[in-house]
DNA sequence: ATGATTTGCCTAAACCTTATAGGCAACTTA
DNA sequence: TAAGTTGCCTATAAGGTTTAGGCAAATCAT
């Protein structure tokens, strides 16, 4: 009777894997106990159950994420940082499809507020320093970003770009010339 | 043995409500029957399975967003269209969240191609004919647009906006305000 | 080292959802 | 009102979720 060497954070770590190769919904406690070769009933050991899981392989995917993010706008200002983050965002939702959907899971306030979903809004904020907006635009712009960030990795993941010329990846580097120009000339409120 | 007068449209309809009250991915061919206080096979007669069942609600809300969406750009142009159409997905997101849910949907391509989502965009490049755009600047603008609408949505109905300030709320007619903008001043290619 | 304790994975079982097959009753139509 | 169609049924099987309780392996104390 050999132990597989079950822990949360590897049981965590299976599932974004599984994530990424099936899609997150069809992420289940019976699917990874295959994938451990272990019984079904021993995960829960180590995970509550099917939505604890979930909820851990979001947290894994919104703080990987920020990992990143934090590291690619690191020394840059400007158009240039914009593009480095905007690009982490893209490349991570290519890259772990499983794991970028995961980070969409809506989770209860508490779990949200210990979540590094705050480091998101954070680094955002930090490279609107190059750009010159007084508050409260700087939280509108700040929210315009992540609704452009967020909705064209999610259209571009679901396929909505697929049937129309030219290649999505046509449009992402216009757009963000696009938003940079809007951030350079933000109009004043009335 | 009374007949509880089931047929596909009153079942995806039936469907629709239910995603509406407790989310998209929480619809099952199981509730539903319960909701018809029928027995679970008889609903297979009329839909063939939980896969068949969601594609079909998320075709009834494609559609009917794409109506309230033709509705709301009638008659209006340039910034007054941009904020009527920005409008109609947003409220249609609050008021919707399942139905909403479900139009993000991935479909396979046949469907998706007779699906209103061609609708949605035709409908956003129609505002566009009040700004002055070349293509492909223009396609690049609407998936922009689409981007903004799309993913705004997502992180309010996610609550991804609810802790920190102000409200969303405040956020929206600025983010609209720089949309506007944005296409009135779009930055040529270089 | 060896007994005690903790930890890891197990069997067993109950419940829910999906899905299919086949049957009888209730409508429809002629 | 008989024939045909449709609508909902029972029965059944397979797979996922979750809990309870048990034995063995690893770890710790003496």
């Amino acid at each position: 009777m050999a132990r597989a060497g079950l822990t949360t954070e590897r049981v965590t770590l299976a599932g974004a894997e599984l994530a990424d190769e099936v899609g997150f919904e069809q992420v289940t406690v019976s699917a990874l106990a295959r994938r451990f070769d272990v019984k079904v009933a021993s995960l829960y050991s180590h995970v509550k159950g099917s939505h604890d899981l979930k909820t851990r392989i979001a947290l894994l995917a919104l703080a990987e994420l920020a990992d990143r993010a934090s590291d690619s706008v690191a020394g840059r200002a400007g158009k240039d940082a914009l593009t480095a983050l905007a690009n982490t965002y893209r490349d991570y939702a290519r890259e772990h499809p499983g794991r970028y959907a995961a980070t969409r899971l809506r989770l209860d306030p508490e779990t949200a507020a210990a979540s590094a979903g705050g480091k998101h809004s954070q680094l955002t904020r930090a490279i609107l320093r190059g750009y010159d907006l007084p508050e409260p635009d700087r939280t509108h712009a700040v929210r315009l970003l992540g609704s452009v960030f967020h909705g064209f990795a999610s259209l571009d993941a679901a396929g909505s770009f697929d049937h129309s010329a030219p290649d999505a990846a046509q449009s992402w580097p216009r757009i963000l010339d696009a938003l940079d120009a809007l951030l350079r000339n933000w109009p004043p409120a009335e």
